[in-house]
DNA sequence: GCCGTTTTCGGCCCGACTGTTTTCAGTCG
């Protein structure tokens, strides 16, 4: 919480003295030293407690560290409070403004005192704006779009759902005359689990026509710009998509430009230009002679790393990783075995045990665990110690019937609000796997929700703690937990958290993971289906595990079932 | 405000697009 509340101090204050018209270099600190905090993945507070010395993170210098010290010991910062008593604090919505900078926000505040989007939306419908020196009809005329736009800004969509634009596009790009490559790039290719616009890359001899035949996409709701290289427009579902055209002999540089992160970028252009060189998305360069960038490959071979997986590259440590050969072999869809979480008829499942199980047998897998929910759930018909008993017979049969298919007897018992399980240890002792989860109660203080899944762990029978934060991506922020504690306990019993690979859920998150892989904490990619359709979202969830780190050997369900049974007996 | 096996000062990624300029500033990614 400290942690998350210091990014956003650190961001405002960023916020403000860009507007204030400070050096662009100290805003870029604060921003650096932000995304820093936002990716440890460590507790700043606990790191403070044990003495750590917080100036060797990088981006934070003396003066942040002090600041961080702040923050944490008063609950606020004087530089914050003393900026927000000289900039009016509502002028910081403005920058959301498409095309609204610190320059023309300065000028609109000290000119028409304008300090909020609704004062910015009105003097744009009087007209006052054009009048304004280096402000014309056009700017005027995008400022009124762009408030519109800032006011519902923020919005991010789901990967799964950017993937399906981007499937639709990219079927639509094809047919542009003379195309040659397209690639998704950006966020998308890196598999964030949210994605806030779509970056699309071509190479085409004639990219002035790909990009004619792209902004007349049927799906589009405004073209924001357009040019001989790139071109920007909006969808009808408000997600702005930016594609550029480069030559074929610049696609890698290109790659690996527009996939990012931004971060990544700028910590590789560092060592570039230490070695002499410089990269841009035209390939690479010494003293004006290019020195390749056809392939991505050219660019991490240029600063003398080996290939970094988009994944990866949020400048989290790939860089340090990479230089010292200690890449993580990332986990694939084929490393999975078999699926620990779903649900059946026997409670909100809209399939049997048979259909599931079939399923999951075209599907390769050697195994699969059925987990209906249990009785607490009564809007879901969950399981009370009578029906467990009956459903493991159904299993038994299922079993004879699926052959080469193991099925394991499991259930995703619900914890209580003092942590203690919704069945009995005698019906719990009677199944192959238990899988934990909390459905009520989001809103406990972090030590007593922390404290509620801790027990939860000491019950001997638990092997999986599901959806380990409970969020919903969009929707609902997880509950707070201390997840160190939690992955600490969760090791020495020997028991494991899910990654679930929900789409909508994908918890663990990306730092989460990491933490975990970190730690040689093993986790489960389980999809919680609800169906058999959705057997298919383990993607998902690997797509998610890259992000963190995670290699085959972080999973148990990349194990043969032998080894998978052996971890699951504590 | 950070950072340094070329540097403790003087750098800090860098190019495209737009609009309002008459040669470029502002913004964006």
């Amino acid at each position: 919480m400290v942690n998350q509340q210091i990014v956003q101090i650190f961001n405002r204050i960023a916020d403000l003295l860009e507007i204030s018209g400070e050096n662009p270099f100290r805003v870029r600190a604060y921003r650096n030293a932000a995304r820093t905090i936002e990716s440890l993945g460590r507790n700043l507070e606990e790191m403070l407690k044990n003495g750590e010395d917080l100036t060797s993170l990088p981006g934070i210098g003396r003066d942040l560290a002090d600041k961080i010290r702040e923050i944490v010991e008063t609950g606020s910062l004087g530089k914050l409070v003393d900026l927000e008593s000289r900039v009016p604090p509502a002028l910081v919505e403005l920058l959301k403004v498409e095309g609204l900078g610190p320059k023309r926000i300065k000028v609109l505040h000290e000119q028409l005192g304008i300090t909020s989007l609704e004062e910015l939306q009105e003097a744009a419908a009087q007209g006052k704006i054009r009048k304004l020196p280096g402000f014309g009809r056009k700017t005027e005329e995008l400022i009124l779009k762009g408030v519109v736009l800032a006011k519902k800004e923020g919005r991010r969509f789901r990967w799964s759902v950017a993937e399906s634009y981007v499937e639709e596009l990219l079927k639509y790009i094809k047919k542009a005359p003379g195309l040659e490559k397209v690639q998704a790039a950006g966020s998308f290719r890196r598999k964030r689990d949210t994605v806030g616009d779509l970056d699309i890359l071509v190479t085409a001899g004639n990219p002035g026509v790909v990009i004619e035949h792209f902004v007349r996409f049927q799906g589009i709701k405004n073209v924001i710009s357009q040019g001989q290289t790139r071109s920007t427009v909006i969808l009808q579902s408000d997600l702005q998509v930016d594609l550029r055209a480069v030559d074929v002999e610049c696609y890698g540089s290109a790659l690996h430009y527009f996939t990012g992160s931004k971060a990544h970028n700028i910590a590789i252009r560092a060592i570039a230009q230490k070695a002499g060189l410089k990269i841009n998305e035209y390939g690479i360069f010494r003293d004006n002679k290019r020195m390749g960038g056809r392939e991505e490959q050219d660019i991490f071979q240029a600063v003398g790393l080996p290939f970094i997986e988009p994944e990866l590259r949020e400048n989290r440590g790939e860089i340090e990783a990479a230089r010292a050969g200690r890449l993580p072999g990332l986990i694939t869809l084929q490393d999975i075995r078999g699926d620990l979480h779903m649900h059946t008829t026997w409670s909100d499942g809209k399939y049997t045990v048979e259909a599931m199980a079939r399923t999951a047998a075209a599907m390769g897998y050697e195994y699969i665990a059925i987990t209906d929910h249990s009785k607490r759930m009564s809007i879901t018909r969950g399981l009370d110690e009578q029906r467990l008993m009956e459903q493991a017979e159904e299993i038994e049969r299922v079993r004879e019937d699926v052959k080469g298919m193991a099925i394991l007897k499991g259930i995703e018992v619900d914890i209580l609000e003092d942590g203690s399980l919704d069945l009995t240890d005698q019906a719990l002792s009677t199944l192959d796997i238990v899988i934990a989860a909390i459905h009520s109660k989001f809103r406990l203080s972090r030590e007593k929700q922390t404290r509620r899944i801790l027990k939860a762990l000491d019950n001997p029978y638990v092997n999986i703690i599901a959806h380990p934060t409970g969020r919903l991506i969009g929707e609902r922020e997880g509950y707070q937990v201390d997840m160190e504690r939690i992955m600490e306990h969760a090791r020495e019993n020997g028991c494991f958290l899910e990654l679930n690979a929900q789409p909508a859920r994908l918890d663990l998150n990306d730092l989460n993971l990491k933490l975990a892989h970190d730690n040689g904490l093993k986790v489960a990619i389980s999809t919680d289906s609800h169906n058999s359709d959705s057997l298919l979202f383990m993607r998902y969830g690997i797509n998610q595990a890259r992000r963190g780190w995670i290699e085959p050997r972080d999973v148990i369900n990349t194990r043969p079932l032998d080894k998978l049974l052996k971890l699951l007996k504590r």
